[in-house]
RNA sequence: CGGGACGUAGCGCAGCUUGGUAGCGCGCAGCGUUCGGGACGCUGAGGUCGUGGGUUCAAGUCCCACCGUCCCGACCA
């Protein structure tokens, strides 16, 4: 491609108040415009880069025995209203009506629609089977941010595992997640796969790839020693015992003006240490308001208590319902005694004695709580947050945290789809089963981006050559010089006919403002051709990646570039 | 949805406090000089000041409403 022919519209100012530096350099680089919250154009040097990140999708897919199919995007509601998920996903459902007043959605995940295609499968002897396909998912993201990392609109390959039972479920999701490593290394990620939480999907077991990155936006918590690893959703850590005492009797001790864990602690160091507290929560899931005890020093992961409950809707409750159904603001709140509403109560509380907490009185509060004594445990569930340097829960060795974005994200969902839609198989002595589903997902312009934030420098994006938009790019120093044009134009028909992806800078600009441009989109190599070096036969070669440097003879450099593109096409092996 | 900020030329911004002729840098077009690390001179094109209403002799500027975008919190590839 000649630079004076193409479409690559480079900024020499980012957008300023975009905090995630991939948005900043792709918008720079002309990869991609903004339209609106969370909708973007991708430009020619950006469709150039997701074809190969899909193109590396694609064969991995197709290497694991994946067949592609093309589901529609736009779908009758009523098939959303079949497997539940028309009210499970609420608001982040797009939702539309046509012109005869039918309810239609735009998919977010396609389950529904690889069922009901499963359905025509009869017979254990077609199984397993693993279908995917890649396009448009559309999701009325409640806050899209940080450019291509988290948008309204975007391209999504999953791919769905079809079995007849557990043990072949297992074997479908071990290839997905070597598949996935493969993938994302010749990405040119570092990839970590950790324990999550199906969350809204379903299912039981999930597991998520992430990539360190300060602008992900999931916590990562990571042992050092034995490899355990979880998104802060799920992890455990271990809870070092506290010493209760012999116990005591339950009695009521004033308390004014004490409203805050902390506040109490200091007041009555001897009776309330923050992890001799009940720390009292009241939450609102699906309406129904719920009390929820942690140790006072510990904090809720909101994620667990919805995988515990199963709750859609979650939320605090505002302090005007608070006071209406426990007597007592925020602050003097406790569960000793309550009737009305469940309390669920975290593990890390189980067996506990001679707690404080508040009386549902303002400015009183209980000592000497025993929790299976006093208090009636609706729900025992692991609800706390885990932090850093906690004790690991396998082997005990402090934990790490961390920041990453998720790339990938794979679920054994089981049969709730199949069984929705009637997707049975008869297995050899006739009996029928709903087939056993899997559903694996990877974001491709999240990918995309992925790649810009775990590789750039001052001068821009850093594409390894397995993803980038060219392979190489001739920087003509002086266009307007003939021998110099002509030797570069030699250079580009040799590369391109041994089969590079070349492109040539032939605008009349300055030195300066070429070399700029090329290091912003982040070609891997640049070919230097100026009059200097041309009447010596030379020219110079730079790879983008520490912008390291080496003269070659005009003679060599074909076979030269040839042979590091080539060794690097296909990316990181396994 | 809650909290905060911002909408002025393709991009980045000033002007608003104190109402009175719409500005700067980059980019763009033409000419000339330059050109192996974001050159310079001259000339020029380009604006419903987010939208609607209000106050006023007069609104980019003051008031109200709406729309949009970004950032911080609850969702996900």
């Amino acid at each position: 491609m000649r630079w004076t022919q193409a479409f690559i519209p480079t900024l020499r100012d980012a957008p300023t108040d975009a905090e995630a530096i991939s948005h900043k350099l792709l918008v720079r680089g002309g990869f991609i415009r903004q339209l609106a919250a969370g909708s973007y154009t991708i430009l020619p040097l950006g469709m150039r880069v997701r074809a190969k990140v899909a193109g590396i999708i694609r064969e991995e897919m197709n290497a694991i025995g994946g067949q592609e199919i093309l589901p529609p995007t736009l779908h009758p509601a009523e098939i959303w209203r079949t497997s539940g998920r028309y009210e499970l996903m609420g608001d982040n459902l797009f939702k539309l009506v046509d012109r005869k007043e039918a309810d239609l959605v735009l998919g977010m995940t396609e389950e529904e629609i690889f069922a009901i295609t499963a359905s025509e499968l009869f017979s254990y002897r077609d199984l397993p089977q693993i279908w995917y396909q890649m396009h448009t998912k559309f999701r009325d993201e409640p806050r899209p941010k940080s450019g291509l990392l988290r948008v309204r609109e975007f391209t999504m390959k999953d791919s769905y595992t079809l079995d007849i039972d557990r043990a072949g479920l297992d074997v479908g999701f071990e290839k997905h997640r070597e598949a996935y490593f493969r993938i994302f290394r010749r990405w040119g990620l570092d990839p970590v796969d950790v324990e999550a939480s199906s969350g809204a999907m379903g299912g039981k077991e999930s597991v998520e790839f992430m990539v360190r990155s300060d602008a992900g936006e999931d916590w990562i918590i990571t042992c050092s020693n034995c490899g355990y690893r979880a998104n802060v959703e799920r992890a455990l850590s271990a809870v070092a015992p506290v010493d209760d005492g012999a116990g005591a009797e339950l009695e009521r001790f004033p308390t004014p003006g004490l409203r805050t864990i902390k506040a109490l602690a200091g007041a009555h160091p001897d009776v309330a240490p923050p992890d001799r507290q009940i720390k009292t929560l009241v939450y609102v899931l699906d309406g129904e308001p719920v009390l929820l005890l942690l140790r006072g020093d510990h904090d809720l992961q909101e994620q667990k208590l919805q995988d515990a409950t199963g709750a859609i809707d979650i939320r605090p409750a505002e302090p005007e319902e608070i006071r209406p159904l426990l007597g007592a603001d925020p602050g003097s709140l406790g569960a000793v005694g309550v009737k009305g509403p469940t309390v669920i109560a975290d593990n890390a509380l189980a067996g506990r004695k001679s707690l404080v907490t508040g009386a549902n009185e303002d400015d009183w509060h209980y000592s000497g709580v025993d929790v299976g004594r006093d208090i009636g445990v609706g729900v025992w569930a692991e609800l706390r947050a885990v932090d850093a340097g906690e004790p690991c829960s396998v082997c005990a060795n402090p934990l790490q945290r961390w920041k990453g974005i998720e790339v990938g994200h794979i679920f054994k969902l089981g049969t709730k789809f199949s069984e929705a839609f009637g997707a049975y198989v008869q297995d050899e002595n006739g009996v029928s089963h709903p087939i056993i589903m899997g559903s694996y997902g990877i974001g491709v312009e999240r990918g995309m981006a992925a790649v810009v934030e775990s590789s750039y420098d001052d001068g821009g994006i850093i594409w390894p050559v397995s993803v980038a938009p060219y392979e190489v790019v001739i920087t003509v120093v002086r266009p307007d010089d003939g021998p110099t044009m002509e030797a570069a134009n030699r250079l580009y028909d040799e590369l391109t006919s041994s089969g590079i992806e070349v492109l040539i800078d032939d605008r009349e600009e300055r030195p300066g403002v070429k070399f700029a441009d090329s290091e912003l989109i982040g070609i891997p190599y640049r070919v230097t051709v100026g009059p200097r070096g041309v009447a010596d036969g030379s020219v110079e070669l730079t790879a983008r990646r520490g912008m390291v440097k080496s003269e070659v003879g005009l003679a060599d450099l074909v076979s030269t570039v040839k042979e590091s593109v080539e060794s690097e096409r296909f990316g990181a092996q396994l």
